[in-house]
DNA sequence: TAGTTGTATAACTAAATAGTTATATAACGT
DNA sequence: ACGTTATATAACTATTTAGTTATACAACTA
């Protein structure tokens, strides 16, 4: 979880383009062509072949043959690990801030249990 | 989840870099100030408040005020969506295999049904 | 008030990125 | 073999990024 720096920096780096996680959105239906990607967009095809070799290259995709056709399909493991990633650092913080608060009410607690008591000592 | 783009554009790039995911690692666990979160790299000062600007203008931290001191906390929200966004489309994917892994077992059975007999008929 | 600590900003540089057009390659159909 | 289709690569440009040093600002402490 803490050591998968490298592979995380490229899959994180590949989808904050819009351009590329509009491509992994389709890819998610299944496979397509250079082509067929390219279509939606207003963008050369060489750009749309670009933003392939990041994906391939980050692991998000991978590319068979099919005639001149290279089809593409989505590789889910490393969305996987990123998700991991994700939820891991999610889920620590939930602990920390659960285990603040309910220290915190811990304190409030001995407060009533306490400080009343103090104030009366005070006043006697 | 289709239109979050330009949040997650900034929220992945933010996280493509390791410095910024060690920092929101080191946040999972807590506030920490500038000075704190810059002591484990070897890098200037300034180089770690411009990656707590990344982060902040990502909406992965916010930053109070403490004397001189500026703590930084994590915002999980921002976790959430990135997770959720990958989630997704894991999810579809998931479905869309299954879909066609469940075409194809029936491809397969109509294959023994029916072309046992086509080759029969054509023995015969 | 003067010095100190914590943080931000300015100005700069080197490298990476996202796009372009033009061209090359690869496999098809005739 | 020849033209066509699908994709990749090369060469270039503009923009963004990640870092630097030097400096400014803000709030404390003596």
């Amino acid at each position: 979880m803490l050591i998968t720096s490298p592979h995380l920096d490229a899959a994180f780096a590949a989808l904050a383009d819009p351009t590329r996680r509009a491509i992994v959105a389709r890819l998610a239906l299944g496979e397509a062509t250079v082509m067929e990607l390219a279509q939606p967009f207003d963008m050369s095809q060489p750009a749309i072949s670009k933003h392939l070799k990041v994906l391939e290259i980050a692991g998000l995709i991978s590319r068979s043959r099919d005639a001149q056709r290279r089809p593409c399909r989505l590789e889910p493991q490393v969305l996987a690990d990123a998700s991991g990633w994700l939820d891991h650092y999610r889920d620590v913080w939930e602990r920390n801030f659960r285990r603040l608060d309910t220290l915190l009410d811990e304190m409030k607690r001995q407060e009533k249990k306490s400080s009343v008591p103090r104030r009366r000592a005070k006043k006697k």
